[in-house]
DNA sequence: GTGATTGCAAACTGTTTGCATTTTG
DNA sequence: CAAAATGCAAACAGTTTGCAATCAC
């Protein structure tokens, strides 16, 4: 667990940073910084957006998360550091976690050229209660 | 070609316009937008980047450009919007791109829930030159 | 000529940094 | 008690916006 990794490391598990560590434990809802610290500041409403980075640097560097790029605007986080890929649905936005793995080859030109060690798959496409609501606008 | 898709949309061919596209044009380097600037900036001077953002927003809505969230940090923008891959050097950042199809499914208790129209795969390893540089060093 | 585009500066948003104060181990 | 973390404010970087002057069609 990662309060494990957290004393096993020469990081402090101060009163803020457990309250981030609970809220993000099985949180699979991609939060960005901001999400965080609004959740955490209900709380503790001294909490700071830098020591929400803090935590998250402080997370990163013992692999307790992942950084997502899925959102061009802000930094997203995944708690869930095992390697997987997520499905965004293009109308809402929602991201679902997909555990599968994929095998997947680059063409040889490039497998010579390149030491390729894994892959993140990005699905897109449309979640049912979006696709229920156009087709309610439509027809 | 996309100056075509600019007449025909409502769209002006400024000579801003026309060096930001000429320096797009077969660009596989997935510039960001101050890439770009300082590049055309050196033919047009008075370029700003205002104008930079303005045109790629232009092409965007002519399909003309695709936007890449690869890097968390900054936009980076690639003029070929075929649907491809990339393939992320995790040590010098380069990005190659792959022209491959993968046929994909998701888990069937999500396909079920998304319709899902698409994949982008992202695969990361390590280049030849970088290799290379590391063995130097160590051995 | 008219409506779109330019270029500048100012505004905004997300993230990082510096530092005095407080806290953890 | 020493080293690390907090919280605040200021600094930063990338992007967006408002607007008068200019330009493409």
């Amino acid at each position: 667990m990662t309060v494990e990794k957290f004393k096993t490391a020469t990081l402090r598990l101060t009163p803020q940073r457990l309250a981030i560590l609970e809220f993000l434990h099985g949180n699979a809802s991609h939060p960005s910084a901001d999400d965080i610290f609004c959740a955490v500041k209900k709380r503790f409403p001294t909490m700071s957006l830098a020591t929400v980075y803090n935590t998250l640097e402080a997370l990163r560097s013992v692999d307790g998360i992942r950084e997502l790029k899925i959102d061009s605007s802000r930094r997203r986080y995944d708690p869930n550091t095992m390697r997987h890929h997520h499905l965004i649905c293009h109308s809402c936005g929602t991201i679902v976690d997909i555990h599968a793995v994929y095998q997947l080859d680059v063409p040889p030109e490039l497998s010579k050229k390149f030491d390729v060690v894994g892959n993140q798959v990005e699905f897109f496409g449309i979640c049912r209660p979006c696709e229920d609501r156009k087709a309610g606008i439509i027809g």
